[in-house]
DNA sequence: TAAATAGTGTCTATCAGACAGTATTAT
DNA sequence: ATAATACTGTCTGATAGACACTATTTA
């Protein structure tokens, strides 16, 4: 089938930003490209959107086509990026997406992509090479999730339903790169007001037991926030 | 001349929301369509992208044919719009800028369209039918300038270079809807940095004569930033 | 026992907000 | 003089961060 147009040829795009917590690391899905251009290079997932689709669920989409990662709930609209040199096969604008899921989902295989893949995004940010200007993408992502964290409760969502402050402190101190006085960090995070304790404990090495806890639904806002300079 | 694709066509537009303060008032810059679809509603200045240019330039060219406003200095992505519907024409995905210019400048006439006005946000948002999925776009604009305020110093750009303590205090308090104590507000705002004192005075009106304050280049970032709960 | 983690108490410096007080002008 | 605006001083309550302390477990 062809299609005519009196207007110059753009495709739309969209591109997803997946990040999870592996090994006390902030990985980001990616898949290897299987054609050109940047053929076997890393790229995010994405693909064009369809006539009838809304671009949020073009994004979800192609996840599920790509990677099959599960666990994605709230997908955020990053930024739009159209340069028009930044893809060689012609006009493409391309709307880009971030999601946090729990970590260490599968997500090898998928139809579209022969491998997705978490990779560290300091790798993929300092020595690996992304095609196009997903780099960019990836780059703006991490910032983005790094200002959420401040006055949003996003840090749970790379939690598992129920876990402990300690979990919490980690994820802070992994995608803030900073460590975290423990004591001060236990009392404004428990009186924040968006985890509720769940009167179960759980012991994990040596220790006292932790009490567990669970985001409050709907409680997303954080104020006052949690100021990025509570470090040690 | 036809294009011609084996895609579905996509249309690429931008659209910029332009604010200025008006009478204490925040206004928004619009144009009325001249032609179907919505005819006579006023719309947000945008059009389509051409095939060579970046989004950004696109948005800064439909600016200067359709409003020829002046002192549009940083335009700054605010989303890409995609629903399916949102454009009886077609599907056109249109990717949003704003910007912020100082109160007053002359902005009638232009070459694309008949006339381009300042018109009251509350207005705008409550009364008056915009084109389009626009009205969302305007609602989307001034949260994101609201929340600018708090931590950026954005507030100076609805000024003109040299300004007053007390004309940056009406900026606050006619985005924010809020009344401020002036005393607490000179001092927080003289001390954070973003602003710096020229040495004239100016009186304007009874009372002791102000001082001249300007923007600091580069002052970009306000940390602490000023928090929106100041209010009187 | 020592070591490790969980969680609480407490002190201090800082700061936001309330509000009073001083300075300088127009009418 | 009075009113109005531009600042500056001061008090109070809240909070961030440092750090000590208690509680509960493993080894």
């Amino acid at each position: 089938m062809t299609y005519t147009s009196e207007y110059p040829i753009f495709y739309v795009t969209v591109d997803a930003v997946v990040l999870t917590l592996v090994h006390e690391q902030m990985c980001a899905l990616v898949v290897r490209r299987g054609s050109e251009p940047y053929k076997g290079a890393w790229a995010l997932p994405g693909g064009f959107v369809e006539p009838d689709e809304t671009l949020e669920q073009a994004a979800r989409r192609e996840l599920d086509e790509e990677t099959a990662v599960p666990g994605v709930t709230r997908l955020e609209q990053l930024a739009a990026y159209g340069d028009p040199e930044r893809d060689p096969r012609g006009r493409i604008v391309s709307v880009a997406w971030m999601a946090v899921v729990p970590s260490g989902p599968k997500v090898e295989g998928g139809s579209d992509a022969s491998s997705a893949q978490w990779r560290p995004v300091t790798r993929l940010l300092d020595e690996e090479h992304l095609a196009f200007d997903h780099r960019q993408i990836l780059a703006d992502a991490v910032e983005r999730t790094r200002s959420r964290l401040e006055c949003t409760s996003l840090a749970t969502a790379f939690l598992d339903e129920e876990f402990t402050v300690a979990d919490l402190r980690r994820v802070y101190e992994v995608v803030w790169g900073a460590q975290l006085d423990p004591g001060n960090f236990h009392r404004k995070v428990t009186g924040a007001g968006f985890i509720e304790p769940t009167g179960a404990n759980v012991q994990r090495g040596p220790g006292r037991p932790a009490a567990v806890y669970r985001h409050v639904p709907g409680a997303d806002e954080l104020n006052p926030p949690l100021t990025r300079s509570a470090l040690r």
